[in-house]
DNA sequence: CAGTAACCGAGACGGTACGTCTAGTCTTACC
DNA sequence: GGTAAGACTAGACGTACCGTCTCGGTTACTG
């Protein structure tokens, strides 16, 4: 189900997970938890989502309403709606990261940001986006997860070009990666937190990455 | 706050206003809403705010008790809780705007990033700002408000450096101004979302200034 | 107003009236309460009870709405509703008690009960009387009140009817007078208490005296 | 209580059933609502009670906390606290009816009469009778329910009495039942009323039942 | 092939908070 | 000082979810 787990019983997220030493090898006895009746809850919250809604109004009863489950099943696998939004937001972000190393750093930066960009012009996306990234905001434990599992794996890709950018002598080598990386992704951040969805053309990307690469100051 | 409106009886925020055109001009009869109520209601949610907790933990309940208040005072004031923390948010960042326009477009720009900077590393005001980002995220209908009393003022003192700059000289003139606002607020932004409150150095404005004035490309 | 008391300042049933000896004689300062407010207010009470509902959705806030009155202004002159509705009774059920000791002692009961038979054929009255008794018989405060404002008077008219039979030789002397007085009512309040208003047809008074009166044991 | 009902899920008075129709006979689905909790609910509404106050003070809240239970669990099964008073009263009163038809006519009516006295006198049942009572009065939709369960079955009991006594010659058949049995329960309901709980001595049962039988005229 | 252990839907359970309503008191300006 | 208006504290109302817990029933593996 999620990358290359292989085993049948391994819940979702590393969640609940048994006791663990219990049984080192051996499958877990007792019926099987059914990957269709995890697919049915997945797919709830993002029917749900579609329908609009803050995330209050997103709730576990809800979801077990929408899959036809029950709330137990839900809450065997899942601690919270909170720790479910961010698996359900992975099935929806699974598609691969742009190849990058091809061709210029400018090019490898602007696909990047493109890459961003196409999340944020699909409504359904979007709007799952900016509720799991409100939900982070008021849940410093989620935070780590969140950033693991959606930031990490960009701002590496990011920082891949970068570094091939400082050591081509493309890119100046006294600015922190940090902030290399802040000012690219910012622009697109902003416009998410800000509900500011039809302010970004197809052109932006290439922009900003000219904009940040240039300098804004006149020549 | 309630910028240059000189009537007592002005609802804090325009919500709750009464008819509109029964009494042109008249104090409104019955007794009047008390002041000091009203700063108790905003003492109490900061109070409560400083002793943590997400913002589901945040209950109208528990305001009006921490206010020593009754809960329909609060709802004869706010229509729920989100905008009550609007107004609270309000009481904290009542703080000017840093003068612009006496030196350079680099020293202005780097005093209103500094500017954002102080709120961020104060606990009591990112903790409060970062829940009212976070809700704001999920009400559509209080990102307006939202927007108007607290970004936009900050966006526009940047908009007014940055045309200075445009009409001086400094400063390119192919790049639209709100991209190039974006440039220079995104960082902040960016870590006060990732609950990177540690990563504010002291001369983090002036890199931030610097990097996207001059730009990352090597010369 | 109420019977023969002749001051104006007189609170209906004695309720609230001030300090006692403040002012011994003279007529008391400040704005005289006014009499047409009294009359809305009990008049509102009468209108809201036409409008059918139970006796928690007789509200102080919608009598004072009703009567285009504050609600202090009630508060003023009563303690609570439940004494409210104590006088908004007794400005129905001010009608004389029908005269008796003219004629036989069988003809003066039949009257009597006739006289509270027409009551409960009101809507209104009855509607009311219901109300009040059921209200009644939670506030044992209340119960004094009652028994001897609308009660007494009624029992002792049947009293003395009574006396005068058993004085004359018209009724058995070796039963209890409460007794006796318990027996020719009892019917008549058990068809209000339980909403038989309906049963309540012309010749009832009639057939309950004839009945008392001979027994109904087979001779 | 619930007479010769078997089932364990029958709902204590037929509020709250099931849609009625979905599963003819069998067994419904999820967990089964909890006898105890049940009877948690009624002893609850039963201990309040005996700390006396008046209706109002007897909160569906205060009955939950006094329980033990949540607010939500007595919801499900009644529809307010009136029918909870209605279900609350019937465990105290489910003693049976006392034997007749084995003697006199004149000692079954005695009986009965003795029968309900005995509820008057005990305090706990008293009180809440009349609570009910006055409950009732002021809800004609608990009216029909509260004859049905707990006047009826007295009513008729003394129907039969009557009955007896007409068809064998000892009372007179030009009267009708209905007010045959209002003149031998009146006097008890007048008692109930207006708190007269002291006036029930021992031998009043017997002083109502041979005045209404030979009727109080002196012979 | 019966036993057993964990799964499943359903929904009851004790709680908590919601947003509304009313009680009874208090505070204005006006009369 | 009476009056209408309406804000005030307090707390119950009935509803909605939370996260947990039974139920009867359903798989899969195991002995």
């Amino acid at each position: 189900m999620k990358g290359g787990t292989v085993t049948v019983r391994d819940t979702p997220t590393g969640w609940n997970s048994e006791p663990a030493g219990a049984e080192p090898r051996g499958r877990p006895r007792g019926r099987p938890r059914s990957e269709a009746v995890e697919q049915a809850i997945l797919e709830g919250v993002l029917r749900l989502l579609e329908g609009g809604g803050t995330l209050s109004s997103l709730t576990v009863e809800g979801i077990a309403k929408a899959a036809g489950v029950g709330k137990a099943t839900i809450y065997r696998r899942w601690p919270g709606k909170e720790a479910l939004l961010l698996d359900a937001l992975a099935t929806l972000d699974n598609d691969p990261l742009p190849e990058t190393g091809s061709g210029s750093v400018r090019d490898d930066l602007v696909r990047l940001i493109e890459f961003v960009r196409q999340r944020g012009v699909s409504k359904r996306e979007s709007e799952l986006l900016r509720l799991v990234t409100s939900e982070v905001m008021c849940h410093p434990d989620l935070s780590q997860q969140y950033h693991d599992r959606f930031i990490a794996p960009r701002r590496e890709a990011l920082r891949q070009v970068l570094v091939r950018g400082i050591d081509s002598g493309e890119l100046r080598d006294d600015i922190d990666l940090e902030l290399l990386g802040d000012l690219f992704a910012g622009p697109m951040l902003m416009r998410t937190v800000l509900h500011q969805w039809a302010a970004l053309p197809e052109d932006l990307p290439e922009r900003i990455v000219d904009a940040v690469l240039d300098g804004v100051r006149k020549k």
